[in-house]
DNA sequence: TCGGAGTTGATTGT
DNA sequence: ACAATCAACTCCGA
């Protein structure tokens, strides 16, 4: 075939195992490779903080590195995706647009607006799964339309799957001879932006360096060591030691720099080779396909990062404090170099106990878990050094040290640090309670609508704003 | 319908 | 430091 066509990049910043791309490399004889840096979209969809933007800048400029290796380039255009799409389809005469198809509601509503344009200007659209395991569909399909809500449940179902398929071929030289590139002056137009560029500091602080080269290089760093991908549980892991106790491949993986593919069988190959080996949910493979969890459910259920909407998250009425929220928003969120919609919003919805896990009543305790991990506080006086100077007793609580505790260790409570934001006992009793009360609720809607279909009389009898009621009463009604 | 299980608890007692 | 106990909710499979 003969296409014209625009490879666009979104995810997948990668050369190994890139179906997509090698489809569009075999169906074309010229290829566009293509980033959209569109400002706009990027900011109100993703909430990049500096960090990450740096990490995203590394991996462009790598992936554009390879691109010139294998005789063509990476073209980096800055502004609205479907303004500059349009601009380019018309120009370059593409019949073709080629990319990853994803699971975020964002990029979906991106690929449907692609297609639109498709339509509109008469080009064909190619997308493909690459960024996960499996199709998420073919799990949804094996499980009657609804995404698995236990982890069981999706292995299970997995099995019925079978492994995922091998990744493809490293896209090499020759797949680019019958594809002409674009041409030197669009190169020069359209080079990778430097973090001046975006008015952002020029080096990035983490240690993390952006892209395909190193993200396989740490893979295979990891993978040397047999004993440890063996034995590796992640429940012995130490979410607070100095050294990194897990791979660290987080962010690779969620710009897909890595494929999972990849990993995966290069995992099931040290297995294979090894007399014993850890299993799922606790095993290397296992963490894959967490990771192949949340994005299956996320796939199919809307609003899936907020609680607003999303039907599988029980719904509290939270107290509104923007003061508190941006607090958290300064002091998280935007930190992330691993952010990735589904696992993150899988991973909140299960610790707060809002879906996946129903254990509601075990409460992280911040210090307790401290304690209990890091009892010296290492890891706190290496990045929290204003607190090095206080004892093992106080490392977790500095506020419960002394004036004169305080004033020796050099940092004074309300000056030098902040007090907590929260009393963690008062919060977490309060918002177990509330917790309660709205799955109280939730019984007794359940038990109305249970009782209606029954044609049950008697029980409708029953106070219509109960839930102005104390608890007490409340559950002694419900009785 | 019921019992067992759920990637990473807290508390109390030895 | 470690083990037993506590307290407890939903989903799934038998």
């Amino acid at each position: 075939m003969s296409h014209h066509t625009i490879h666009l990049f979104r995810k997948g910043l990668r050369l190994h195992d890139h179906p997509t791309l090698l489809a569009a490399l075999r169906s074309s004889r010229r290829l566009y490779p293509v980033y959209i840096l569109d400002l706009q979209f990027i900011s109100s969809a993703m909430r990049m903080g500096p960090l990450r933007w740096h990490f995203l800048l590394q991996s462009l400029e790598d992936l554009h590195r390879s691109l010139c290796r294998l005789g063509s380039c990476l073209l980096v255009i800055q502004g609205p995706y479907e303004a500059v799409l349009r601009e380019r389809v018309r120009r370059w005469g593409i019949t073709q647009v080629t990319l990853d198809a994803e699971v975020e509601p964002f990029y979906r509503e991106m690929e449907a607006n692609i297609r639109c344009l498709g339509q509109e200007l008469g080009f064909e659209v190619l997308s493909l799964v690459g960024h996960s395991l499996y199709d998420t569909k073919r799990v949804l399909d094996l499980n009657g339309g609804e995404p698995p809500l236990t982890y069981k449940r999706f292995l299970h179902i997995l099995s019925l799957l079978g492994d995922p398929e091998l990744p493809v071929p490293s896209i090499t030289a020759e797949d680019f001879q019958s594809c002409q590139p674009p041409g030197p002056g669009l190169a020069e137009r359209f080079r990778v932006p430097l973090p001046a560029d975006l008015e952002m500091p020029p080096e990035s602080l983490s240690p993390w360096r952006g892209g395909e080269t190193e993200g396989l290089q740490r893979l295979e760093q990891h993978l040397t060591d047999q004993g440890w991908v063996t034995t590796f549980t992640k429940p012995r892991t130490a979410p607070n030691s100095l050294l990194p106790s897990t791979t660290g491949l987080s962010p690779y993986f969620s710009l897909g720099c890595l494929s999972v593919r990849t990993f995966f069988h290069r995992l099931a190959k040290i297995y294979a080779q090894a007399k014993h080996h850890s299993l799922p949910p606790v095993s290397l493979q296992g963490q894959l396909l967490w990771r192949e969890f949340f994005y299956t459910v996320a796939s199919a259920t809307p609003n899936f990062s907020s609680m607003a909407g999303n039907p599988l998250c029980l719904q509290i009425s939270w107290a509104q404090d923007a003061e508190r929220l941006h607090r958290w928003r300064t002091v998280f969120e935007e930190l992330l170099l691993d952010a990735d919609y589904s696992i993150n919003a899988g991973n909140w919805l299960w610790l707060s106990a809002s879906a996946f896990c129903h254990r509601y009543r075990r409460i992280l305790c911040p210090v307790r878990f401290g304690r209990r991990t890091d009892p010296e506080g290492h890891y706190i006086r290496k990045y929290l050094p204003i607190l090095k100077n206080f004892g093992s007793k106080h490392i977790y609580e500095p506020w419960t040290a002394s004036e004169e505790e305080q004033k020796q260790a050099g940092c004074i409570i309300g000056r030098d640090y902040p007090f907590p934001m929260v009393n963690h006992e008062e919060v977490s009793d309060h918002n177990l309670q509330l917790m309660q009360q709205v799955r109280e609720e939730q019984h007794r809607t359940a038990q109305l609508t249970r009782d209606d279909t029954e044609d049950s009389v008697e029980l409708s009898v029953r106070p219509e704003h109960s839930e102005d009621l104390p608890r007490a009463k409340v559950a002694r009604v419900a009785e």
